[in-house]
DNA sequence: GATGAATGAGGTTTCATTCAT
DNA sequence: CATGAATGAAACCTCATTCAT
C-alpha cells in the first residue's frame, strides 16, 4: 500500500522522519554528484536503505521526491529571509538584510541550496516556478523602496533579476568550490546592492 | 577506421561538416529541451541523421561530444568578447565593452550559450574549468583598472563573481523565457557594474 | 497469528465478514479493470482497507484470494443452475431450464461472472478445472437426453462445450459492452439449443 | 537509435525477419504460459535474443509487440476465412464454409490463435476491437441469408455473436488442452450452425 | 565514411509478501 | 485482529556504445 495520496497533515511520525531521512539523503547525493547521477539507487544506498522501493513508497515518484526537497528547502529558506527582512523598516535596511539574510543561510545549508540549484538546471518547469516567486518578492522589496523616494529610478525587475544572480552565482562556485570563503563575497555584494539602489528618485 | 582520435588538423572536410552539424544540432536540442533530454537519439533526429552510430563514430563518446560544444561556442564567445575589450583603452571603457559584448552575444547566439549553461549545470568538471576562466578574465580586467586608479577599492575575485554571475543570470531567465527582451537588462546591467566599480581608490 | 492455514469451519464471523468484503472488491475491481490490473493495491483501496497487508492476513496468497472468489461465485452459479435444472423432469426441459437459469445469473451477477471469466483467462489451472466442472456437468444432461431418446444423435461432449462456449461468449461481450441488452440473446441462445438437440435418436 | 516510427514498407529485410521471429517467440510463450506470464525477458530468452532490449529496438512498446501479434494473425485469419467464403455463393455454402474455414485456420495456426485469445481477454480494448469485427462480418453474412430467403428468422447480432462463441470456446479448450481432436466438434459446429439458420423466413 | 542492428547496464516503478507493533 | 512500513524481485524502457557490413 503507498502512502501517496497522503496530505502532510496525515503523515505519522515515522513516515515523516523516513521522508525526511529520505530527501536529506537526496540533498547529499544531489550537492555532492550532481543531480544527474542522483538515482534512487544511489540515494537509498546514501540514506542506508535495503531497496529503491522504500522510496517509491513514500513518494509517488520522482518527481514528488524532487519536489519535496524544493518545498522543504525553499520554505525554510524564504522562512528566513522573510523574518530578517521583516525586522527592518526602511526599504534600504530591509534589502541590506535581504542579502544578508541569504548569504547566513548560504552558509548554514550549503548543500540544501546547492542541491536545489543543480535540480532547478536540470527541470526547467522547477526553475520557472521558483525564479519568478523569488524575483518577484524581490521586485516588490524594490519598487517599495522607489516609491518612499530611498532608491534611485531604475528598471525594478532587471535589477532584481540581477541581484537574485548574484546570490545564485555563488552558489554555483559553491558547487565546485564547496570550501570557497563567503566573507568577502557577503561584504562586496552587500555593497553593491547598496551602490546599485542608493539615491533618490530624482 | 574511426575518426574518433584524430586531432583537429588531421580532420577532413567532410568530417569537419559533420561534427559541425551534430555539435549545432545537439546547441539546438539542449536548447530546446534541457541537458538531461538531449540523448543521442534526438540530436541524431534532430540532426537529421539516420543511426547514434553516426555521433560515437565522430566523437570518443558523449563526454567528447559535450566538450566540443562547450569549446566551440566559449572559444567563439571569448573571441567576440575580447575584440570589443581590445577596442577599448581605459579599464572602465574595457569593463562596459565586456558587458555590453557579452549582452550581444547573448542576443545572437541565445540558444548556444543556453546550452552551454545547460551543460555545466549538468557537468561540474566542466562548471569548474569555465567558471575558472572567465573569472580569471574579469578580475584581471578589475585589478588593472584598480591598478590604474579608475576603479575603488574592492575584493576583485568577489566582484568578477558578481559580475559573472549577473550575466550567467540572465541566461537562466531565457532559458525559461526565450523571449525575455534584454534592453533594460542590458541598460542597468552597465549602470550596476560602473557603479560598482567607479571611485577611484583613496 | 495467522488467519492463513484456518479451514472454513474454524473462521469466526469477523473474518468470514472481512473475506466477504475483500472478495467483494476484488471483484469489482476485476470486473472494472480486468484481472491485469487487479493488484493488491487497488482491491484494498476499493475494500476501503488501508492497507494491502490486510488481504495477505486473511488469504494465504494471491491465488488463494482468486481461488476464493472462484470458489465462492462458482458454487452459487452451480447451486441456482442446479436448483433450476432439478424443478424439471424431461431432459429437453431440464436444458432449456439450464440455458436460462444461466442467462438470469449472468443478469443478476454480472460483474461476479465477468471476473470469474478473465480470472480463468488468466490462469490456466483455474480455468482447466472449472470448464471442467462445467462441461461435464452440461454433458450429463445430453447424455441423459440421448437415452431417454429426447435429443438426436449428436456428439456429446462437442455440443456441451458448444453450449457453454455460447454461454462464455456472452460474458465476453458484457466484459467490454456492461450494458448489452440480453433479451435477443437469451431468446436466441434457448432456440438454437433446442434445435441443436431437439429431434429423437433414430 | 529506434525503428519505432517506420511504416511496414520501409522496413529492411533484417529488421522484418527479426520482428517475425520475436513475434513467433511471443506467440508461442503466450500460448505456452499465458498471456500473464509472457514478459519481455521469457520472449527473449524463447527467441534467441541477448537482452530485451533488442524487443524495444524493434517494436516501440509492448502495446506495439502486442498489436503487431494481433495484426498479423487476425489478418492472416480473416484472409483465410474470406478466400474460402468467398468461393461460395449460396449464403448457407458460405456459412458452413466460414465455419469450416475456421477451424481449419484452428488447426494449422492453433498457438497463434490461443496466443491471440489470451491477448484479448488480458486487454479490453484490443477485445473489444476485435470482437466488433468479427461479430460485424458475421452479421453481414446473416443478415444476406435472410434477405435471400434461405436463413430463417431470427435475431442476426445475437447469432452472430453465438457463432463466434463456439468458435473462441474450442480456443479455450485448446488453450488447456492441446491435443484435444477437432474433428468431431468441427461436424457439430457445422450441423448446429445449419440447423440454427435454416429454414426460410416465412 | 556511414548505417542499422545489437548489446547490456542502469533507470524508475509496481507488486506481493513479510513482519514488528 | 489490524496496520503501516519495509523488502527485493521483476517489470518495461532508455541509453550510450560496439560492430559487421
Amino acid at each position: 500500500m503507498r502512502a501517496k495520496n497522503s496530505s502532510p497533515e496525515q503523515r505519522s511520525l515515522t513516515e515523516q522522519a523516513r521522508r525526511a531521512q529520505i530527501v536529506e539523503a537526496a540533498v547529499e547525493v544531489i550537492a555532492d554528484e550532481g543531480y544527474a547521477k542522483a538515482s534512487f539507487a544511489r540515494i537509498a544506498t546514501k540514506a542506508g536503505l535495503s531497496s529503491t522501493g522504500l522510496i517509491t513508497y513514500h513518494f509517488a515518484n520522482r518527481q514528488d521526491l524532487i519536489d519535496s526537497i524544493v518545498d522543504e528547502v525553499m520554505t525554510a529558506f524564504a522562512g528566513h529571509v522573510r523574518e530578517r527582512v521583516d525586522a527592518e523598516f526602511a526599504p534600504a535596511a530591509r534589502l541590506d538584510a535581504f542579502v544578508s539574510a541569504n548569504l547566513d543561510f548560504i552558509r548554514t545549508h550549503r548543500k540544501h541550496l546547492v542541491a536545489v540549484l543543480d535540480i532547478t538546471a536540470g527541470s526547467r518547469t522547477t526553475l520557472a516556478k521558483i525564479m519568478k516567486a523569488d524575483i518577484d518578492a524581490l521586485e516588490d522589496l524594490l519598487v517599495q523602496g522607489q516609491r518612499q523616494g530611498e532608491f534611485r529610478a531604475f528598471h525594478p525587475r532587471s535589477v532584481a533579476i540581477a541581484i537574485r544572480s548574484m546570490r545564485d552565482g555563488i552558489l554555483r562556485v559553491l558547487s565546485v568550490e564547496p570550501d570557497f570563503d563567503l566573507t568577502s563575497y557577503e561584504h562586496e555584494l552587500r555593497t553593491l546592492v547598496r551602490l546599485a539602489t542608493s539615491g533618490e528618485i530624482p
